[in-house]
RNA sequence: GCCGGGAUGGCGGAAUGGUAUACGCUCAAGUCUCAAAAACUUGUGGUCGCAAGGCCGUGAGGGUUCGACUCCCUCUCCCGGCACCA
C-alpha cells in the first residue's frame, strides 16, 4: 500500500471543490436549519496570507464544516474588505492603480485560501471597493444624514503628520498614530461627524441579547463607558455680586453659571475648587467678550494667556501622560458651591478633558487622586466632608442647582478621512439651497447647505486620479479634480461642489454580513427575504483587535438599518454569539514580524508537510482562543498522526465486514467525545482523541470494518478535507466525504460490564478495582475487604462513613 | 487605577467536585540496519527505596467538603483591553 503523499492527494481533489455545491449556503431551504457562520474578511495586503488568517480561518472553516455535517444549511462567506491606506501608499510608491493592486492581491488570497481548503461560498464574494458594493455603503451614510445622524462640523482632530490625515480617537493609540507610529497633532478641521453616541444606550443594552465571550462584551461595555452621576450648577461670583439665577437677569445664563458633571455627588460639600478645561467655552467667553474685561484681573489675565499657549503647543502624548506633574492656572475669580455657599477659586487644568462631561469639574482633593496631587501642587485647600449618597440627588434637585446626569466615554464618529483609497463621502455642497423640512429650499444668499447625492445616483464613483498623494491642506487628492468636484445641485441644478472627503475604513465592514445574505442585489443592500432567512449572524470569529470598534460600528449600523425598518426585525443584533480566535507567535516566542524574521508563511508550511497537517497542527497547537507558539517539533508530531491514520485505513480497507466489540467501543468513544468537543469549539482535544483511537487500533490490530473506518475519517474530515477524501474514496465512498453526516454514537457500545474504581481511604486514592458495571455499594466494599494491601488502612481505626459514588469512587471515612 | 483572562511535568497542553499530568513534543532504552535516519516497542512529575511500596506534588496562604486543579476568601505574578473619563 502506498504511503501517505500529500501532494498527490491534494493535487487529485483540490479542483473538485471548485464550484462544489456541498460548500454553498442555499437560500431558503427548508428542509434544513439555516447556519451563519462568519469568520472576519480581511484586508489583502501585497503580502498575502498571513498565517495568523490561516489559523482564524481554519477555526472557523472546521466549524462551518462541523455543522454542515449536522445536517444544518451553512453559509460560509468570504470577501475583500480592500480599502485602506497600505494600498493607497503602495499606489503612491509604485505609481499602480489601486484598483490593479486590489485585484492582484485578491487573486493571491483566493488562490491560498483554495489551497488551505477552506470551505468558503465564492458565489458571495463581496469587495468593498466594488461601485456595486459601496453604492450601499454611501447609501447607509446618506441614510444616516437624512435622520440627523451625520453632520459636518468644525472639530478639532488628531492629525498625523506623515500619513497626513485625520484621525478619530480610536486610531491613536497612546497619542500615536495607530497606521504609522507617528506622534499625532490636533488640527481643527471641517469633519463629517456621525452620532454614534445618540445609541449608547441601545448598544449598552442590546449586549443583553446575545452570547458574546466576557471578554468580547466587557470590551464593548468598557468602551461605551456609561457613568451615572450628577450635573450640578455652579454660580459664579461677578467683580458686582452674585447673580441669582440663570435667565433671570439681563445676562445670559452662561455667564454666571459653570456646570460640572460628577460621579460622586456626594462629595460636593468637600469641592473645594473647579477645574475648566483649557478648551472650555467659558475659558474664550472669559478672556474675549469685552463686556466681561474687568472680570478677570489683569495679572491673571496674562497667566491664562501663557498657560493656553503652552498647553496648545502640547502634544497629545504629553497631555495623557499621567505621571507627568499636574499643570494649571488660576483665573482670578470665584465660584459658589451651592450645598454651603463657600466661595471657591476657578483653576484652568488641562487634566480636564473638554470631550468628557461638560468639560469642567468640581475638585474634591479629599476623594480624588489627581485633585488631591493639583491641590497640593497649588496649595489648594482639602475638605473630606460629604452627605450621605442616597439623599444627596434629591436633596440637589429639590434646591434646583443640578440634576441627576449620565455621561458617556464613547464620543461621536469621527467619519471623514481626507484620502483618495476609500468610499467618496456621497454629498454635494450647494450655496444657493438651505434645508427646509424634511427637504431643500433655494434660497441664495443664505448660508448653503450639504445635499445629499440621490439614491438614483449612487454609486458616487471613485474617480480615477493621476497623484494619490494627499495634498498639504488636509484635503483629498479628489479636490485637484476639477471636472469632478464640479457638479450641479441635486435639489436646484445650479452649480455645486462634491466633498471631496472619503469614508474611514470601518464603513465598508459595518454591514458586509448583510451582503453576503444577498450579494448581487442591484435594487437594495439585500432583500427582506434573504436576510430574514439568514440572520442574525449564528458565529462570528474574529480578533481582539475587532471587539471594539469593528464591532461596535457594525452593531451601531445594524440597529440604526433596524430603525429604518431595512433588516427585519427578527433580532435586535446582527451577531449571536462572537468568539475571539487566539494569536500564533513566531516559533521564538515574539509577535510575528518581518525585521524580528520570525514570519511563518502559510504557504511554505502546506508545500512542506501539507495543507491537512498544517490545518491539523494548527488546530491541536492549543485552545483555540489562546496564544501560542509555532513549534515545527510538533507540526511534525501531527505529521506522523496524519500519517497513521492513513496507514491504518489503507491497511484495513475492505478487510472487515464486522468490527470486534473492543473497537467499536473506542470508535463510539470518539464520535460522542468528539462531537461534544467541536460544538463547544475544543478542537484541540478532538485532535488528541483521533490520535488516541488511532493509536489503539493500530497497536491492537484491532479488526475493524471499512464503514467503521469511515466513521473515523469523517469525525477527521473537518481538519483534514484532502486526505480525509481520499480515504473516504479509498473505502469505497462516494464523493463527497464532506456531504456526509457527522456519525453518530450508540449507547450500547460506551456501555462496559466491568469498570474500573478508585478507593480511596480518607480521600486518598489508594487502590483501583474492577466492579461490574451496576455494582452495589455492599458488592463493592465486600470486594475491598478482602484487599490484603488495604487492611493496614481500613483496621487503623473505626470506618465512620463510606461513600460510594457509582462507576467512579468509593471511599472509606476510617478514624 | 478600572475591566477581562490566566498560573498544572523539561516544553505545548488535558481533566468543571471523584484514578492529576490525556494527547503531542523532548529525552532514554530496545527492535530493525553493515551503519545512520525513518518507523516500531517500552519507559519518561519530584523524592526515598534493591524491590514491594511510601512520602510530596496543579502560583502562595486560608476555608468549604468524605473527597478540591475544579467551589469560596486573601494575596502574588503574568497576559489582554481601557485610562488624567471627574
Amino acid at each position: 500500500m502506498a504511503s501517505y503523499d500529500f501532494k498527490e492527494i491534494e493535487k487529485k481533489w483540490i479542483g473538485k471543490y471548485d464550484g462544489f455545491a456541498g460548500y454553498k449556503g442555499l437560500d431558503f431551504e427548508a428542509d434544513k436549519q439555516k447556519f451563519y457562520m462568519l469568520t472576519e474578511f480581511p484586508y489583502p495586503s501585497g503580502s498575502g496570507l498571513h498565517v495568523g488568517h490561516g489559523f482564524a480561518m481554519t477555526g472557523a472553516d472546521v466549524y462551518a464544516r462541523y455543522q454542515r455535517m449536522m445536517g444544518k444549511n451553512v453559509m460560509f462567506p468570504m470577501g475583500w474588505d480592500a480599502f485602506g491606506l497600505p494600498t493607497e501608499n503602495y499606489a503612491i510608491k509604485s505609481g499602480k492603480n489601486p484598483k490593479e493592486i486590489t485585484k492582484e492581491v485578491t487573486d493571491n488570497f483566493r488562490m491560498q485560501m483554495r489551497k488551505l481548503g477552506f470551505s468558503f461560498d465564492w458565489d458571495r464574494e463581496v469587495n468593498s471597493t466594488m461601485p456595486d458594493y459601496y453604492k450601499w455603503t454611501q447609501w447607509i451614510f446618506v441614510k444616516l444624514f437624512e435622520k440627523g445622524l451625520a453632520h459636518k462640523e468644525e472639530m478639532p482632530i488628531n492629525w498625523c503628520p506623515k500619513d497626513k490625515i485625520g484621525l478619530a480617537n480610536e486610531e491613536v493609540i497612546d497619542g500615536k498614530c495607530e497606521r504609522c507610529g507617528s506622534e499625532t497633532e490636533k488640527r481643527t478641521i471641517s469633519q463629517w461627524v456621525v452620532k454614534i453616541t445618540d445609541y449608547a444606550d441601545r448598544l449598552l443594552e442590546g449586549l443583553k441579547d446575545t452570547d458574546f465571550i466576557e471578554k468580547v462584551k466587557a470590551a464593548q461595555v468598557n468602551w461605551i463607558g456609561k457613568k451615572e452621576g450628577a450635573k450640578i450648577k455652579f454660580e459664579i461670583k461677578t467683580p458686582d455680586g452674585f447673580r441669582v439665577k440663570p435667565g433671570m437677569t439681563g445676562r445670559k445664563s452662561e455667564t454666571d453659571i459653570l456646570e460640572v458633571f460628577t460621579s460622586r455627588p456626594d462629595t460636593l460639600p468637600g469641592a473645594t475648587f473647579l477645574v475648566l478645561a483649557p478648551e472650555h467655552p467659558m475659558v474664550k467667553h472669559l478672556m474675549e467678550n469685552s463686556e466681561l474685561i474687568g472680570w478677570i484681573p489683569g495679572q491673571a489675565r496674562n497667566d491664562i494667556k501663557r498657560y493656553l499657549d503652552e498647553v496648545k503647543g502640547r502634544s497629545e502624548i504629553e497631555r495623557t501622560d499621567d505621571t507627568r506633574a499636574k499643570t494649571g492656572v488660576f483665573t482670578g475669580i470665584y465660584a459658589v458651591n451651592p450645598l454651603n455657599n463657600k466661595e471657591i477659586p476657578i483653576w484652568i487644568s488641562d487634566y480636564v478633558l473638554m470631550g468628557y462631561g461638560t468639560g469642567a469639574i468640581m475638585a474634591v482633593p479629599a476623594h480624588d487622586d489627581r485633585d488631591k496631587a493639583f491641590a497640593d501642587k497649588y496649595n489648594l485647600p482639602i475638605d473630606s466632608e460629604f452627605v450621605p449618597d442616597d439623599l444627596i440627588i434629591s436633596l440637589i434637585e429639590e434646591k434646583g442647582f443640578g440634576e441627576k446626569a449620565v455621561t458617556y466615554h464613547l464620543r461621536d464618529w469621527i467619519f471623514s478621512r481626507q484620502h483618495y483609497w476609500g468610499e467618496p463621502i456621497p454629498m454635494i455642497w450647494c450655496e444657493n439651497c438651505v434645508p427646509e423640512g424634511d427637504g431643500f429650499r433655494v434660497k441664495p444668499g443664505m448660508t448653503g447647505s450639504w445635499i445629499p447625492v440621490p439614491e438614483k445616483d449612487l454609486p458616487v464613483v471613485l474617480p480615477e486620479v493621476e497623484k494619490y498623494q494627499p495634498t498639504d491642506t488636509g484635503e483629498s487628492p479628489l479636490a485637484n479634480i476639477k471636472e469632478w468636484v464640479e457638479t450641479t445641485c441635486p435639489n436646484c441644478g445650479g452649480k455645486a461642489k462634491r466633498e471631496t472627503d472619503t469614508m474611514p475604513n470601518w464603513a465598508g465592514s459595518d454591514w458586509y454580513f448583510l451582503r453576503y445574505c444577498d450579494p448581487k442585489n442591484r435594487e437594495m443592500l439585500a432583500s427582506q427575504e434573504k436576510m430574514e432567512y439568514w440572520m442574525p449572524v449564528d458565529v462570528y470569529v474574529g480578533g481582539d483587535e475587532h471587539n471594539t470598534l469593528h464591532l461596535l460600528y457594525s452593531r451601531f449600523i445594524y440597529q440604526f438599518l433596524w430603525d429604518l425598518g431595512v433588516v427585519p426585525k427578527i433580532y435586535p443584533e446582527p451577531y449571536k454569539k462572537r468568539l475571539s480566535h487566539g494569536v500564533l507567535l513566531g516559533p521564538d516566542g515574539n509577535r510575528m514580524s518581518k525585521s524580528k524574521g520570525n514570519v511563518i508563511v502559510p504557504d511554505v508550511v502546506a508545500e512542506t508537510y501539507g495543507a491537512d497537517v498544517l490545518r491539523t497542527y494548527m488546530m491541536f497547537m492549543g485552545p483555540f482562543d489562546s496564544t501560542m507558539a509555532w513549534n515545527e517539533r510538533s507540526l511534525v508530531g501531527v505529521r506522523r498522526f496524519i500519517e497513521k491514520i492513513f496507514r491504518l485505513v489503507t491497511e484495513n480497507a475492505g478487510k472487515y465486514v464486522v468490527t470486534d466489540l473492543e473497537s467499536s467501543r473506542l470508535i463510539h468513544k470518539l464520535i460522542k467525545g468528539a462531537g461534544e468537543d467541536l460544538s463547544q469549539f475544543k478542537f484541540n482535544t478532538v485532535i488528541a482523541k483521533l490520535m488516541e483511537t488511532t493509536n489503539a487500533l493500530l497497536r491492537s490490530g484491532a479488526e475493524v470494518s471499512s464503514e467503521d473506518l469511515g466513521r473515523v475519517v469523517k469525525v477527521l474530515a473537518p481538519f483534514a478535507p484532502f486526505v480525509t477524501e481520499e480515504l473516504w474514496n479509498l473505502l469505497g465512498g462516494e464523493f463527497s466525504v464532506h456531504a456526509q453526516e457527522f456519525p453518530k454514537f450508540e449507547e450500547k457500545y460506551l456501555m462496559t460490564d466491568v469498570i474500573t474504581i478508585s478507593v480511596q481511604i480518607n480521600g486518598k486514592m489508594r487502590e483501583t478495582i474492577e466492579v461490574e458495571n451496576d455494582a452495589s455499594e455492599e458488592a463493592v466494599v465486600d470486594t475491598v475487604k478482602k484487599i490484603e494491601k488495604l487492611e493496614k488502612y481500613l483496621l487503623a481505626g473505626e470506618i465512620k462513613k463510606i461513600i460510594y459514588i457509582k462507576g467512579k469512587t468509593i471511599n472509606f471515612v476510617v478514624a
